[in-house]
DNA sequence: CACCAACGTTGGGAAGGCCAACGTTGGCGA
DNA sequence: TCGCCAACGTTGGCCTTCCCAACGTTGGTG
C-alpha cells in the first residue's frame, strides 16, 4: 500500500471520515446479515427505546430525513417488524409501533452490531475506548446543537 | 431536538459516522468555495507530495477506486489543475502531473481544510485533539492493515 | 376564518464507495 | 519465444447516506 499523502494523514477530519467508512462496513456487513441496513437500526431502537412515535419524530431521534424515514418503514413494514397506521389523535401523523417480530429483529441486529463495536476498537484498551468514546460524543453533542 | 436512542448515543460506530457526518460537511463546504470536492483534494495533494505518478496510484493513495480516479482527474484536467498524459515508459500508464494552477487550487482547498478542522475541533484544548488524533489514527492503521 | 406550521409522500440529486467487464500493455515462467 | 497472468485506464452501473423542493392534508392560532 503506497503512503498518503502526509497533508491528509495529519487531519482529524480525513481520519474521522476514513475510520467512518470502516466502522459504517463492520456493520452494515452485520446488518446485512439480517437482511438489514442502517436505518432500520435507528428506527427499531427508537421504537423500542420510546414506544410508537410518529414518523417524523423517527426521523428526528434517528437524525434522519422524512423523506428517508418513509422508504425504511415501508421497507419494516413489509416484513412485518413495524406496523403503521393512521394517528387517530391528529390525522396528519401514522402511527408507527413495533411488532413482535420487529423487537426479534432488534435483538439480532444488537448482537451484530455488538460485534461491530468489538472489531473496530479491537486495537484499543478499554482505558482507551472510553477516552475516545468521551472525545467523540463531546464533539458530537457540540455540532448538533448547531 | 428529541432525545437519541441510548443504545445510538453509546455506540462508538454510532459517535464516529454522525460526527464523520459533520466533518464531511465543513470539509465539502470549503471545498464548495473553490468550486471542488474531496476526491480532488486527495489527488492534489498527492501530487504535490510526491510528484508525478499513474492514476492507479493516485488511487492508492487517496484511497480511491480507480473509476473514481479517472472522474476526477477529468475534473482537473478539465479545469487546468493536472496533465494528462501518456507515460512513455510503461505504455498502460498515464502520467499525471500538476500544474502551476493546480498547486494554487491545492494551496485554496488546504486553507479552507484548515479552518474546516478548527470548526471541527472547536470545543477541545490542544491536548484533548491530540489525544483524539492519536486514537483515531491508531484504530485507523489497524484498520487499512485488514 | 385566514394563515402558518407540521406531517407524510414523491421525486430527485450529490458524494463517496464499490464492482464487473473490456481492451491494452508488461512481465515472467515454461 | 510463446503463453499466461497482472496491472492499467475506461466505461457503466449500483448502493448508501444525506439532503432538498414540492405537494396536498391536517392542526393550531391569531
Amino acid at each position: 500500500m503506497e503512503e498518503t499523502p502526509a497533508r491528509l494523514a495529519a487531519k482529524p477530519s480525513w481520519l474521522l471520515t476514513q475510520l467512518a467508512v470502516h466502522a459504517h462496513r463492520l456493520a452494515s456487513d452485520g446488518f446485512g446479515e439480517v437482511g438489514a441496513r442502517g436505518y432500520h437500526y435507528r428506527i427499531l431502537a427508537a421504537l423500542d427505546e420510546f414506544g410508537a412515535a410518529s414518523q417524523a419524530e423517527l426521523g428526528r431521534r434517528g437524525n434522519m430525513d422524512r423523506s428517508d424515514v418513509v422508504a425504511a418503514i415501508n421497507e419494516l413494514a413489509e416484513r412485518g417488524f413495524v406496523e403503521r397506521t393512521p394517528d387517530p389523535d391528529d390525522r396528519r401523523r401514522n402511527l408507527v409501533t413495533l411488532t413482535a417480530a420487529g423487537a426479534r429483529q432488534l435483538r439480532r441486529m444488537d448482537h451484530a452490531l455488538d460485534r461491530a463495536q468489538d472489531a473496530l476498537l479491537e486495537p484499543l484498551q478499554a482505558e482507551d475506548r472510553q477516552t475516545l468514546t468521551l472525545l467523540l460524543a463531546r464533539l458530537l453533542a457540540h455540532h448538533r446543537r448547531e
